[in-house]
RNA sequence: GCCUUGGUGGCGGAAUUGGUAGACGCGCUGGAUUCAAAAUCCAGUUCUUUCGGGAGUGUGGGUUCGAUUCCCACCCAAGGUACCA
């Protein structure tokens, strides 16, 4: 009777979803623990070996909270709506619903043979109806909300409009980034609807404003950043520009500063949170307004170095700002358009990444420095981007090294103005130890003082004021995608109206085709009945919209990013039919106590749920302010991609030996199953695999087409992705589980490798021994000796804190080392071996379930208390060496002799091999580290 | 480019956070057991060496009695870079 790891794992993965052993309820008398994973695409290359990491990691953590005595929360779920099932939906015509149940089916298997105690009762889908009318419900609320400056929080805009209509908007303190008119009381009950509407838009949370886009023409869609390679879409590869469209956007820049101190309290990885710090981007500085020669526009230029303006020898502006049509001049036209058309065509990225090569053009236009009256020449130049501040800036090629640069490059002059310090090579970034001259009023002052100074006059005359900039920019959320929430909005006079609660869930309609109409409208275009009865507050099978009472739907879905901003508090209460989360639910579990999640979505879900959060918190919707109060980054698990390598314009692939440098060949990615560990490619296996291949030629070395290799994300796209089925039937769950955690730090990113683990299997397999002699069940009443209970008690120890810092890695080989001595010692002491099988359990559950009940307990292991460390134990024998001696002058006192320097020094010199290496010399330095290493010094 | 993280034997990694670098596992080598193999057990395993030692934690500097750990500069890899999720 070995350790029959499948039968042992079906049994009892069996027994638990038939006893609903992790089914958790909302009420307790235990303290409550929330842990939560972020949710997984259910992609259709099934759930791969990097997802379970996570998982694993919870899994363990929570089984450790219930031994602990917690009530905890450890549920899943699916964020299923996503752009490659609409991808496949476009390729094979399959609707993206039964795409995305086929591969959630196939996820729960997985997820199910891996052991997890999920409460699956409480399972949430985005892509559900009963779910995505909650997301709707939550953009509606945002679109009937404002931010007010004055209560720094959401405000309805019913209240505003009773402003508007008592007061006008001059008293108004709310953020709005549109430009609008004072306007009084009187005049607003004048506008007529459609511009009150207008007016409403700069301020509502959620808002429709023209934003630009990345529009392929010939797809007649628009792309993001990473779906085009060098200026072309990935798919086709046909042009891409850029180009305005009307986008609904979220106005999350409203909550930069909340968002921004908000995480000071937060116990969440301090690399994480610098990143949402740098993203968010908070400088302090000044807005100023430079006039333009020979026109009445004005150019708005923030700056975080105010004290250098005397400094301003140039402007640049964004080459797609609007104003540059404005004040070109005509023979600067044919230059400016042209330089206009070529940054069009390059991603932003690319524009920032390459900043070796200077670009720009001179306008021909002049403005006029707002303090010296100096011409100062406007250019245009892709290192400015458009959406940051204002999109233009004042140069000071003397303090600034990209306007040095750009200066030197087009012979602008420099003008120094800082005193005592060389800008012959390069420009003086330093704000410390520098003092202003050349400035006027501003000679001989600080950077700090000249700041204040600068900014002081600017507001005088009226030229510019003091301004906090942030980087964060309003998220666009608009997608023109089918698989993704419909947007709860209708549109009458060309106005958007927004659905009640009463109407919703808007649901998805079923369309013939997922690409956008002929006439580049989004796929929801192609909906035959996707126009709003506003009578009788339904959707209209009949497609005649009249305006009157059929009005067009949005043809816009929502972005990935939607549901997984408030999935986590649908768990709590995931059935209720009547509202989000009922109060009862939400008032019991609070918010998530840890959240495990990779660091990949930093920028992006972990802001934007924040962003969420605080706005239902604002509404008292939330109890809380932040949703997650530990979080912490579980590495990704890379794949090793493969590749072939491409003659350019051919049909023939060389094997990687044969590369030579004259020849830059197309690596192109192959599906990692075709080869095998020492790179070499199954050809038969590639000309099957796509039919691109079908056909080609291959360059052999010595019979063998070596593939190139790249450590990546592991992604289906990436033709990388490894499955943990395989290693489930081969090794058990419990091995996959163990594994995981042994391979390297929790927080570490590292490549998938299997190597090891049949070590780890063979760790189980001898823990499976200690309780068996001879193939029958073997565990004795025998007081285990001292040396037994002294392993035990380390193992305790060492697990509990490693458990309690995420350290599972060193975890496992503790277990090893306890296992190895075990054996060696011949132990089958009950004592011994019960708390090690509690201890192993949130690691291993199967086995450890198997033998807890062949212990002989009826009772399930899962709330069985965690064994406690007891240091009584531990010390007695290590008190025989006072101090040891390594030769160098080096002396380890234990614990219980280092008391004080005295004493230590008293017990050195009184050992007898220290009088041996001091031969008479007395010591002149003593270096004494408590409990640790003593040096000395002759 | 910018932000974040990481770089230690043949490989994954450990090092009580400034104190004997390489725990634990894989792999490899030798041995025991076996008709044989698998499995299991035991021993060895950073490199180099004239067997005294010498070198060694991405590279080059620095601080320190002492640096994988702290500081400066650089190189390489990964994640993010706003429409992948």
């Amino acid at each position: 009777m070995g350790y029959d790891f499948k039968e042992i794992e079906n049994k009892w993965q069996a027994y638990w979803a038939d006893q609903q052993t992790f089914k958790v309820s909302n009420h307790s008398e235990k303290p409550k623990f929330y842990i939560l994973d972020m949710f997984p695409y259910p992609s259709g290359a099934g759930l791969h070996v990097g997802h379970p990491l996570g998982y694993i990691a919870s899994d363990i953590y929570a089984r450790f909270k219930r031994h602990k005595g917690f009530n905890v929360l450890h549920p899943q779920g699916y964020d299923s709506f996503g752009l490659p099932a609409e991808q496949y939906a476009i390729q094979t015509g399959q609707h993206p619903a039964k795409t995305t149940q086929d591969n959630i089916s196939r996820y729960r298997t997985q997820l199910d043979q891996m052991g997890f105690s999920f409460d699956w009762s409480r399972e949430v889908r985005t892509s559900s109806p009963d779910f995505y009318k909650w997301t709707q419900w939550i953009f509606l609320l945002l679109f009937d909300h404002y931010y007010c400056k004055d209560t720094d929080k959401a405000l309805s805009i019913t209240s505003l409009i009773n402003r508007f209509e008592k007061e006008g908007n001059v008293n108004i303190n709310a953020v709005c980034d549109v430009k609008i008119e004072p306007f009084s009381a009187a005049e607003w009950l004048a506008y007529e609807d459609s511009q009150q509407q207008e007016i409403l838009l700069g301020y509502r949370l959620t808002y429709l404003s023209d934003a630009e886009v990345n529009w392929c023409a010939e797809l007649g869609t628009v792309l993001a950043n990473d779906e085009i390679i060098n200026g072309v879409s990935e798919r086709g590869g046909y042009p891409v520009t850029k180009k305005k469209m009307k986008q609904w956007s979220m106005r999350i820049s409203a909550y930069s500063e909340r968002l921004l101190s908000g995480l000071e309290h937060l116990d969440w990885p301090e690399s994480l949170k610098e990143m949402q710090r740098n993203w968010i981007g908070k400088s302090i500085g000044a807005k100023v307004f430079f006039e333009i020669e020979g026109s009445d526009k004005k150019i708005e230029v923030f700056t975080t170095r105010p004290d250098t303006i005397f400094g301003v020898t140039f402007m640049t502006l964004a080459p797609e700002l609007d104003l540059v049509q404005e004040i070109v001049q005509p023979n600067q036209k044919k230059a400016v358009d042209s330089y206009i058309k070529e940054t069009q065509q390059r991603t932003q990225r690319e524009r920032m990444a390459d900043v070796k090569n200077i670009t720009g053009v001179f306008t021909g236009a002049y403005a006029v420095h707002p303090l010296t009256g100096d011409k100062i020449p406007i250019w245009i130049g892709d290192y400015v981007l458009a959406d940051y501040g204002t999109g233009a800036v004042m140069a000071v090629p003397c303090g600034d090294q990209r306007d040095y640069d750009f200066a030197k490059h087009f012979d602008i002059p420099i003008t120094n103005i800082f005193k005592d310090v060389s800008v012959a090579e390069e420009a003086h970034t330093d704000k410390v130890n520098t003092i202003i001259a050349h400035s006027d009023f501003l000679n001989g002052l600080s950077y700090k003082e000249a700041m204040v100074r600068a900014i002081d006059v600017l507001e005088e005359k009226a030229a510019g004021v003091g301004t906090i900039n942030y980087k964060l920019r309003d998220a666009v959320f608009s997608r023109q995608r089918y698989w993704g929430e419909p947007i709860p909005i209708y549109y009458k006079n060309g106005m958007p109206q927004a659905l009640t609660l009463e109407d919703l869930p808007l649901n998805l309609p079923d369309v013939e085709n997922y690409l956008p109409t002929p006439e580049g409208a989004p796929p929801l275009g192609n909906a035959v009945n996707w126009a709003w009865n506003e009578k009788e507050r339904r959707i209209e099978a009949n497609t005649a919209i009249d305006h009157t009472t059929i009005f067009p739907l949005e043809l816009n879905t929502m972005p990935g990013w939607a549901g997984s901003s408030w999935y986590f508090y649908r768990y709590m209460d995931a059935q209720n039919p009547d509202v989000f989360v009922g109060d009862e639910a939400k008032n019991y579990w609070q918010d998530v106590d840890l959240y495990l999640g990779g660091s990949e979505h930093a920028t992006g879900h972990l802001l934007y749920s924040r962003f969420w959060q605080k706005f239902l918190f604002d509404l008292d919707l939330l109890p809380v302010e932040e949703y997650a109060k530990k979080l912490i980054n579980q590495g990704m698990i890379l794949g090793t991609s493969a590749f072939v390598y491409r003659k350019p314009g051919t049909q023939t692939y060389v094997s990687k030996d044969l590369l030579s440098p004259e020849i830059t060949c197309e690596p192109i990615r192959v599906d990692v199953s075709l080869v095998n560990a020492s790179d070499e490619l199954d050809v038969e296996g590639l000309k099957k695999w796509q039919p691109q291949f079908a056909e080609a030629e291959f360059e052999y070395s010595k019979g063998i087409l070596k593939v190139g290799r790249e450590v990546e994300k592991m992604s289906k796209s990436k033709y990388n992705v490894v499955n943990p089925d395989e290693i489930c039937e081969q090794y058990g769950a419990d091995t996959l589980r163990m594994y995981e955690m042994f391979l390297g730090p929790l927080e570490q990113a590292k490549p998938w490798n299997t190597a090891g683990m049949s070590g780890v299997h063979n760790f189980l397999r001898k823990f499976w021994k200690l309780f068996h002699q001879e193939d029958t069940f073997l565990v004795t009443d025998t007081v285990p000796d001292k040396k037994a209970l002294k392993i035990l008690h380390e193992t305790i120890k060492k697990v509990t804190e490693d458990i309690e810092s995420f350290s599972f890695n060193t975890c496992v080989s503790s277990f090893m080392i306890c296992v190895n001595e075990l054996t060696s010692m011949d132990c089958h002491s009950l004592e011994v071996l019960k708390p090690l099988t509690i201890l192993l359990s949130p690691f291993a559950p199967h086995i450890s379930e198997e033998l807890w009940q062949k212990l002989g307990h009826t009772e399930s292991i899962v709330e069985a208390p965690f064994p406690v460390f007891d240091e009584s134990f531990l010390v007695e024998e290590e008190k025989n060496y006072p101090v040891s001696f390594n030769g160098k002058m080096r002396f380890t006192l234990s614990l219980s002799l280092a008391l004080d320097k005295e004493a230590i020094q008293e017990a050195v010199l009184g050992y007898p091999r220290t009088q041996e290496y001091l031969e008479g010399k007395s010591p002149k330095k003593w270096i004494i580290v408590p409990n640790k290493i003593i040096n000395i010094v002759f």
